[in-house]
DNA sequence: TAGCCTTGCGCG
DNA sequence: AAAGCGCGCAAGGCTA
């Protein structure tokens, strides 16, 4: 590595022998260029991370720092073109979007893991959109400088700058939760298993308790041997001895009252606890005291996460007591209290909403001011204006909300009425709702004609308003992953700043690039895990509060709202 | 027998 | 059977 100006991003891409890098000045103008041998990368990335701390340009995030990170190399920032491509091709905040959008090549599905992907994956016939995204070095400065010229030209390119920044560092988050793992204690687990299951048995057999319960089940049916598996055996079992249910959902067996009922109920919970997280799970997804999960960034129309494997995002609060800091270290376990409502308070303007959740619990504060009259009211009532509840209790409270909270309403009242319209709308940053679908244009038009049926216009009403609930909460859960990104993205800047332990007391097994410090463990939609030394749990508490306030004021400024969480420092994340 | 669909339930 | 959004996964049943 010569003596040359310090590039503001250097573009990655793949060659033959290893990477080509592209140089670039803080204009993207290229400056540089050279070729590094696959064995020299990651200390060529390592030595120019330290040197400039540049913004690394790449393809797809996993498929570049997955490898750096079991090398022990951390980036500070980078661009991940794949996502923000995603992004700007759909963003109604872009004017022109021509250039970005004939770019079909980066129109790529998230990349699985080879040893993960099944076969069919490759024999599809839109195989296009599975190819993954170009990982030439040119493909990828055309797509950047497409990408620079879409957001420079948006009248809002602040806040597309942000949501694109965003977007990339919950990429290198997501690659590093995979490599750094959430502690888990197998014991504690089989544990838990054992004494809600009953003792493991061999062959195959159900567990004790569980096979205890599914024979209360049997002989309350008068039929040792029917079928609990099997939801079109097990209703006419039901119907058999009187219980005139229509499903088996546990939500219209709990209505009934037969025998049978409470054993069923307690069969279906353990059975779910087997299949879901039973020993199985365990023994695939665990291993050497972490869980792996594949956080998928992105993976929602909203911008919310997904994950691919090993459930990350059910994980059942039965088994957050397996969830254990490893010796001499700690568990931060923060989560934001009502991160949606207080979104919807700070992106509508809305002071009376952001009034009642100041220095309190948001729903305490709406019954305070009189809207409703008790805390489970306003939470059913706000859920009911967020998800656009029309029927039962949350239908009739709504309107009390309304008139309460007359901004913060109508911003969702406006976003579902754009949707039934077959309109588009965006986030506070600018992530843009996917057009209506052919199907439902067609079902809209069908109905306004002539020779319509009664059958058409109920149709075609009904996808409107399921449309129009969608587009309602899009705007809301889309902006609350957009400020959940800018917590994490600024808690992983505070987290690396904080102080090593010596390497005797670190977690080996969170991998190099984490083993001695407080590390990101953890995400879910508002929640955060940190695993920390001992000595660094109140610092890295500190950390994740400091990062919420900043999250806050990063997107909505000065206006007085501020983000609750609950942390709490522990050897499980158990909640108490 | 593979692949798709439905049901049910876990999470936010 | 949830009312009212967004997901992933396991299991059984159906179909080609």
């Amino acid at each position: 590595m010569g003596a040359t100006d310090a590039p503001a991003w250097i573009v990655l891409g793949r060659t033959d022998h290893g990477a080509a890098v592209v140089l670039l000045d803080a204009n993207a103008d290229e400056f540089g260029r050279d070729e590094i041998g696959g064995a020299d990368l990651s200390s060529w990335i390592s030595e120019a991370e330290s040197r400039w701390a540049p913004r690394w340009v790449w393809h797809d995030t996993p498929q570049w720092y997955a490898e750096l990170l079991a090398e022990g190399v951390r980036i500070a920032r980078c661009h991940d073109l794949r996502l923000c491509h995603a992004i700007l091709r759909d963003s109604a905040l872009v004017a022109e979007t021509a250039a970005v959008r004939r770019a079909r090549q980066w129109d790529a599905a998230p990349h699985v893991d080879a040893e993960e992907a099944a076969p069919t994956l490759f024999e599809l016939d839109d195989a296009p959109r599975n190819a993954g995204a170009p990982d030439d070095a040119d493909a990828a400065l055309a797509e950047f400088v497409r990408q620079r010229d879409a957001v420079a030209g948006s009248a809002e390119s602040a806040r597309l700058r942000l949501l694109t920044a965003a977007e990339s560092a919950g990429a290198l988050v997501a690659a590093e939760l995979r490599a750094a793992g959430l502690p888990w204690d197998a014991d504690a687990h089989d544990r838990i298993l054992v004494e809600t299951l009953g003792e493991r048995r061999p062959g195959g057999a159900q567990p004790v308790k569980l096979a205890a319960a599914a024979e209360r089940v049997r002989a309350a049916l008068g039929d040792p041997s029917a079928s609990l598996d099997s939801q079109p055996k097990l209703l006419r079992s039901l119907h058999r001895v009187g219980v005139l249910v229509e499903s088996t959902s546990r939500w219209e067996l709990a209505e009934q009252r037969h025998p049978v009922i409470e054993p069923l109920l307690e069969y279906k919970k353990l059975s779910r606890l087997l299949s879901a997280n039973g020993w199985t799970w365990l023994s695939e997804w665990v291993a050497d005291g972490r869980f792996r999960p594949v956080y998928v960034p992105g993976g929602v129309v909203t911008g919310r996460w997904a994950s691919s494997g090993g459930g990350a995002l059910q994980l059942p609060r039965q088994l957050r007591e397996a969830v254990r800091a490893d010796p001499g270290w700690r568990l931060v376990v923060a989560d934001v209290a009502q991160l949606e409502p207080r979104v919807l308070a700070a992106m509508s303007g809305d002071t009376a909403l952001a009034a009642a959740a100041r220095g309190r619990d948001l729903y305490t504060g709406i019954v305070d001011s009189g809207a409703v009259a008790t805390r489970q009211e306003a939470k059913i009532a706000m859920l009911g204006a967020m998800y656009g509840a029309t029927t039962g209790e949350s239908g009739r409270l709504v309107p009390r909300l309304r008139r309460a909270y007359p901004r913060a309403m109508g911003l969702v009242d406006d976003a579902a009425r754009t949707g039934e319209d077959g309109g588009i709308v965006s986030t506070w940053l600018g992530r843009t709702s996917p057009a209506p679908s052919a199907e439902w244009s067609a079902a809209q038009s069908r109905a306004t004609e002539a020779d319509a049926s009664g059958a058409d216009e109920t149709r075609a009403r009904r996808w409107a308003r399921d449309r129009g609930r969608f587009t309602r909460n899009f705007v809301v859960q889309g902006t609350a992953a957009e400020w959940a990104l800018a917590w994490l993205a600024d808690l992983r800047g505070r987290l690396a700043a904080l102080p090593e332990v010596p390497a005797e007391r670190g977690a080996p097994r969170s991998g190099p690039a984490f083993a001695c410090r407080p590390h990101l463990a953890f995400f879910l939609h508002d929640e955060v895990i940190v695993h920390t030394p001992a000595e660094h749990a109140d610092a890295a508490a500190q950390a994740v509060a400091d990062a919420a306030a900043s999250a806050g004021r990063l997107l909505f400024g000065d206006f007085p709202l501020e983000f609750r969480l609950d942390v709490r420092v522990a050897e499980t994340a158990l909640k108490d």
